[in-house]
DNA sequence: TAGTGGTCTAGACCACGGT
DNA sequence: CCGTGGTCTAGACCACTAG
């Protein structure tokens, strides 16, 4: 409880937004109202309102309020997140390929360096979607030296990232992706029960890793008529 | 004049650093002494110190001060560069209309605010290329007042950001996407010389600036055949 | 220890929206 | 008119950096 007065301010409005007792569409309590409610100056509700409406969660109207928007379900995926983390409501995942032993593919976006090649890579490749709706699929490559846990293991929460940082202190450093509508393939289409030839989104990425010179490729198929990719950006 | 006293003190600040009289690396004045030097508070410096910091002129170093950073451009281009600058080589661009006033569409990914729309918007529409190869098509909307005079002039080495940058001290400091893999229709598949109903890469993007709530719209449909957009981040 | 940026208080006046 | 958010003042104490 230490912890700075306008983070914990900004953390129960929050949570009371994503709960929905802050409905969409509402008001938020006035600035002088947060001041009583909280026993804090207007300077401190003011910063506590500026980082919600920085996130996207308010918009401040000048003499009326701050009103409570309606974020936009989009898949914020393309910077470094996973998906889990990105979509977070109603994730479901199923596994085609648990992690398996395999050699490297022959065609790639992104071409693993020598020392990468010359090791076998763990393999998985997993469908991922909203409630029922397949939204993704995704195949994953990465050198499989010291990660040979990763072949019997769950992941923890479902996240691949997650369990790499935990379990080996690694973490996404950043990425490089390159970005292509394809028509969907015979098992694509069926996995993302599209039809077959039906526009599909395809992203490659290289993650670079807080590991030097190790890599994880991945390569996602995504079906955007449902869920469009989404991507914020803010302070360069 | 009687503008608001932080944007007076920033776009000194600014001015400065484009002008080299701060160089990179070295420090702003420290906030006290921006207090003295202007006849303001600490509030007022800090804010006009944050404006900078949201858009990538300084870093602030606790204990130490301000200092001028190096401005990263190296984001790719679904950040926040323009096609000139992210492919940089034999870029060919046709006007497919100019700088004009219009109404704004009704549908869009995403919505201009109240304000935005109760202004006519300007228009331009360009065919980008590689060589002869065309590659994307690019619709742009922002709203109009202030900026008529766009509805005449060339832009700056044909950049639209650069010229925004240079007349009118306006950067980009931020933006939403929405990615999605749709079919040409008659026209896009026209214009870049492809099967009607070919895969297409719509990008969808509100370019977020300096100026408040003032935004820029664009819609990209893209040709990945051969050049897929790529995108590079670092540091997360 | 002196100076810096980070957080916070307790006020003030203004511009805007709705009554 | 009143309540709202937007700007600003004049202080305070803290945490961090460096000599």
């Amino acid at each position: 409880m230490t912890d700075k007065l306008y983070k914990q301010v900004y953390q129960i409005l929050k949570s009371r937004i994503q709960e929905g007792i802050y409905g969409i569409g509402t008001y938020l309590p006035s600035e002088n109202e947060l001041c009583k409610m909280h026993g804090i100056t207007r300077t401190t509700a003011r910063r506590a309102l500026d980082e919600l409406q920085k996130e996207g969660f308010i918009v401040r109207e000048h003499g009326k309020g701050s009103r409570v928007k309606e974020r936009r379900q989009t898949l914020g995926l393309l910077t470094v997140k996973g998906f889990s983390e990105a979509v977070r409501e109603n994730v479901r995942t199923v596994f085609l390929q648990r992690p398996t032993l395999r050699a490297w593919p022959e065609s790639f976006a992104f071409s693993p360096d020598k020392k990468e090649r010359s090791r076998y890579s763990i393999y998985f490749e997993r469908l991922r979607g909203v409630g029922d709706f397949p939204v993704m699929l995704e195949c994953n490559w990465f050198a499989s030296p010291g990660f040979e846990e990763l072949l019997q293991i769950e992941f923890l929460e479902g996240s691949f990232f997650k369990t790499l940082s935990k379990k080996y202190q690694l973490e996404i450093t950043g990425s490089e992706q390159e970005l292509r509508a394809l028509q969907a393939d015979e098992k694509v289409a069926h996995l993302l029960k599209i039809g077959q030839g039906a526009p599909v989104l395809n992203i490659s990425i290289r993650f670079i890793t807080s590991r030097t010179n190790f890599h994880i490729y991945s390569c996602l198929h995504c079906n955007t008529e449902k869920y469009p990719i989404g991507n914020i950006y803010h302070r360069l």
